[in-house]
DNA sequence: CAGTATCCCTTATGATACTG
DNA sequence: CAGTATCATAAGGGATACTG
């Protein structure tokens, strides 16, 4: 645990819990949904798993997160308390969206970007069956070019391995520019007439696409003037 | 400044700067009210000024606070950024209120309680002309025993040796009870009821003093059943 | 009042490898 | 999948004294 403030003012002692390093991160990625070690990972994989481990104990021991075994299955869940820290996390979005918005090149991480993409996906937007979208960033790294999410009925992948699945649409941007999209700096539509990204496949499709997300509810809090 | 996360993510984006150990109590000082370098420091007793100085310029360069100089008066004032921190505060505090009920003796600090009512006095409230309130914590070492509360008409002083006014009202209780009204986690009435308190002085003004303190923000949240 | 200057030292955490 | 083990480094920050 952080060490005390030696403040009774409770939002020293709520701190105390929650300004260690990657600590709000963590709960961001429960609040979303994630329940499982593996995938906390994933939305904060800069993280070593023994400081992972070591915060979601902390989390646990402060009663904000419940550790629930069913045999060999371990589940992550938010206590009531923990639920309740929705509206800090939220609340430090919207400052973070309106007041700082210069991103360094270091924090356009295209994993990072599909992770979040495949679980805002509006699946009842998506055509059945099976829809492949493939992102093309050209100004990434070989290695990290070339991405592809995996839509079906009631779930996504993202491969960063071509799937061999036939594309339905592919999106061409730079990383920066669809990462700006995602974050609601600017618009699908603003962005499409710009021509800073580009759809590639039917018209239909195209068309399509921009609503097969939801983003992510920071997004839409206005920015300053 | 904190290290990147490596995240476009506002919430990630945001905790960079704010997740560093005391900065968001120095914002929630600003938010209160202090402007000066020596008055923020009341409020974070425990921090050492050369680490002040560095979280002020830390919080300067991002644009969250004012740096304002005239001739050799300096003033820190939150910049229309640094204002809207103030809903994360709030968001803070209400959450600590609710969730991190436990004090440890360590929380219980009477010179910051005191600095604390000092600046959250209702001076419409307080008689006319000078009043003293005296505070009796019969359980804190002798040195932290006893303290004053110099009250004019838009001014007020904590002292903690006796400034030799005559008392209006003397404030008897344990420190720990003190500050549990303080956050609202119990009412004036319920401590005088419970004899957790008492308060010496003429019937009138024994009435008066619990409406001379206005309770911080947090102190009126629900808690948990 | 408004800070700087030092100094030491713990401890937080990044990196990497490994296990049931 | 769900973690533990180990290690070495950096640096964050506490304490104290001093200055224009």
């Amino acid at each position: 645990m952080g060490s005390s403030y030696h403040q009774f003012c409770p939002v020293a002692k709520a701190m105390e819990l929650l300004d260690e390093r990657w600590t709000l991160l963590i709960v961001r990625e429960l609040v979303t949904g994630s329940r499982h070690f593996n995938e906390l990972r994933r939305g904060v994989p800069r993280m070593s798993p023994t400081l992972l481990s070591k915060r979601l104990q902390q989390l646990v021991r402060a009663g904000v997160v419940d550790r629930r075994t069913d045999g060999p299955n371990v589940q992550y869940v938010l206590t009531p308390a923990g639920e309740e820290l929705r509206p800090v996390v939220e609340a430090l979005g919207a400052w973070g969206v309106r007041w700082i918005g210069e991103l360094g090149d270091e924090d356009l991480d295209p994993k990072l970007l599909l992770w979040d993409m495949h679980r805002n996906i509006d699946h009842t937007a998506v055509p059945n069956g099976r829809t492949v979208v493939e992102f093309t960033f050209p100004d990434a790294p070989t290695k990290s070019r070339h991405w592809w999410l995996v839509i079906t009925a009631n779930e996504a992948d993202v491969c960063d391995v071509d799937p061999g699945y036939e594309v339905a649409v592919n999106v061409l941007t730079d990383l920066r520019h669809m990462v700006e999209i995602w974050r609601g700096d600017r618009s699908w539509s603003d962005a499409l007439g710009a021509g800073t990204i580009e759809l590639r496949g039917t018209p239909a499709l195209r068309r399509g696409l921009p609503t097969w997300f939801t983003l992510p509810a920071f997004a839409s809090v206005p920015r300053p003037a």
